[in-house]
DNA sequence: CAAATAAATGAATAATTGTTCATATGTTCA
DNA sequence: TGAACATATGAACAATTATTCATTTATTTG
């Protein structure tokens, strides 16, 4: 993951194209921003976790809960669990031995709705 | 990634909250859609390829172009670029020796104003 | 046709990651 | 207090993946 700084030969159409790429160039948000945008999409890139998430969006829940309705461990789920608590996408309440997670944002569903308006076109051109 | 079926015991606060799991359970999409959902959010998934549609949605570019603006290697992005072909987010067309890509969907960077939107609030809330 | 250029591809490698297993922590209640 | 339950966590392992390197394919042009 660590970016050397690795001079990249220019090809001859790099010299025709230049003005665009430098165009592009300044447009370009902030690498950080970029980064961290590529870091939450990771966290909805596995289908473990958008599952949790879609659960969430119906209804508050408890590990255990989560773990008999996908058929995973509670391990498994509890891991999964910390993962998107750190992307502040899920937040978490004690309730005696029972800790119920619910969503934490807001874009979570118009995020899976972007995406899913993109598979279905798919489909339909098949 | 292959799902074994292995019965997950319930532990007792299911039986409490048996209800909600079958209304959850019921709500849910499709298997298939879910993971279909994953593998395309895993595409974003990853900075050099944010970045290529990033830079794809300013203007259509060569590989080479893209691999200049990028600082990586002439390979890296054409890999990249078939990552994103296979999920239909980006279209070629050839002109001589040279190849140019552009965006193949309309959604992308509704995907990512979804996902910047998310980002920035969490800066805010530091 | 041969040389040169742009891009694609396959194998190899290093790094990351999801799950499992064993165990620890936190809470309730008899 | 101790047993039982719900959850969290750390280590280990298998699987996936991004990049590099070497090579191939496709195209132009001298």
């Amino acid at each position: 993951m660590a970016n050397k700084v690795q001079p990249i030969e220019r090809c001859d159409c790099d010299v025709i194209h230049e003005d665009i790429v430098k165009q592009v160039k300044n447009k370009m948000p902030q690498e950080e921003t970029l980064y961290d945008l590529a870091e939450l999409f990771k966290v909805f890139g596995d289908s473990t976790r958008i599952k949790i998430l879609w659960a969430l969006d119906e209804a508050e829940m408890c590990v255990c809960d989560i773990a008999f309705l996908l058929n995973m461990t509670q391990s498994a789920v509890s891991h999964q669990l910390r993962v998107l608590k750190q992307a502040d996408l899920v937040k978490n309440r004690r309730a005696g031995k029972i800790v119920f997670y619910s969503l934490d944002d807001e874009h979570v569903k118009q995020i899976f709705n972007q995406g899913l308006t993109h598979i279905l076109e798919l489909r339909e051109d098949q």
